[in-house]
DNA sequence: GCAAAAGTGTTTGAGGTACACCCATGC
DNA sequence: GCATGGGTGTACCTCAAACACTTTTGC
């Protein structure tokens, strides 16, 4: 036990809440974990911060760790330090929002995670620690913060057809948009642009492809 | 040196950037600190985290330990952790903001201290460790977040006049606000109602006095 | 009477919301 | 020809911003 202190330190983890519209749905991807405590329990994927090692980095290190993901853009949602949280000893863990597209999640489940998958962020299983304290203030957020240009830039894959987007705003704001409103307002917005290409569409008029501009 | 860990443990600190308005302008509480590292330069009021204390316990018993505060509410900024940022050891620090009307700041310097004191924001000293990009970040989170309410609940005093509550909201937003708007939006806030009261005035009408409602 | 701050409404523009029909395709 | 999703414009309402004069007091 080589590591000693005039008094005691708590440990630090990160943990990072990656979300991604799945099916139209809004949903997180949760490690299952292999180890006590709450072995078994579904979680946020997360670890150790390195004792030379930002906060930032720890938390990209340990999504990729843990589940294969290569994280874009990692906004800090806070530190969450109740002293119970945690019964192998005091543990302050530091919480970062990601989003992806759901075409680059490739999940592979790490070496401290028997299993990685996405949930539904309205059919969540029982989560380990506080996680699902975290996972509520995460959401709460993401839907607070989170704009169009957001979800097209970070959520949607290189081509998508305005009503993906506009489906993908909706999953994430949990409401209901208008399509000429929405259309109307990505006109002012200069954020899209087509491509050109259309979609081999099923019994009804083809849908044209954006892509993101700039 | 009792307290030894398998793994090395950063150390934990709280912090606590506490706002007033002093003069019609933006003011925070900084402390002087007595001791290496940066003995003699000015910091954002804070310090170490007990092993089994909440960090909004700790920010709190801090901020009154080193000045004599006692804090409403607490609201957390975020965690700053670049591994460079004490010279001592690894130091993770979470930030909290809080807001306090002038008249119940009575600054008394603690123990960690040797001095406390308030800055206007626009005219800060040179900082310790990472502070002012600490105090930054809480600037940029108070101008976008706090609203009229805030503003009224928080900062003002039991008592006061329409014209005091505005060159707060002013102060903070950084911005001038037109008199009548801002008045007719405080009707439509429902958030102030007279005392009956009237400053005993200079030379000019005296002005009505008013407190928060409920 | 004059200096100094208090108090008081209306007009305009921007942005958001509500709302309904025709179009292109597969079967 | 019909079912299915793609694509398009107008009217209204709300809210924020601009803007000037009268009132009350001390001197």
């Amino acid at each position: 036990m080589p590591y000693t202190y005039e008094h005691p330190h708590p440990a630090v983890t990160v943990d990072v809440a990656v979300f991604t519209v799945s099916d139209g749905r809004l949903a997180v991807v949760l490690i299952r974990r292999a180890e006590w405590p709450h072995a078994g329990k579904w979680a946020i994927p997360g670890g150790f911060v390195g004792i030379d090692e930002s906060l930032k980095r720890a938390a990209w290190r340990e999504l990729r760790e843990e589940t294969g993901i290569k994280a874009g853009v990692l906004e800090q949602l806070g530190a969450f330090g109740r002293p119970d949280r945690d019964p192998r000893e005091r543990v302050i863990t530091v919480v970062y929002i990601s989003l992806a597209a759901a075409d680059r999640l490739r999940l592979e489940a790490g070496s401290d995670a028997s299993d990685a998958r996405l949930f539904y962020i309205d059919d969540l299983p029982e989560l380990a620690f506080d996680h699902s304290r975290i996972l509520e203030h995460a959401i709460e957020r993401l839907r607070d913060r989170i704009d169009t240009e957001a979800v097209a830039r970070q959520l949607m894959p290189a081509r998508f057809t305005l009503t993906d987007l506009q489906r993908a705003c909706e999953a994430v704001s949990g409401d209901t948009i208008d399509k000429r409103n929405f259309r109307k307002k990505l006109k002012t917005l200069d954020l899209v642009e087509p491509t050109g290409g259309e979609t081999q569409s099923g019994a009804h008029r083809p849908a044209k492809l954006y892509r993101v501009k700039s």
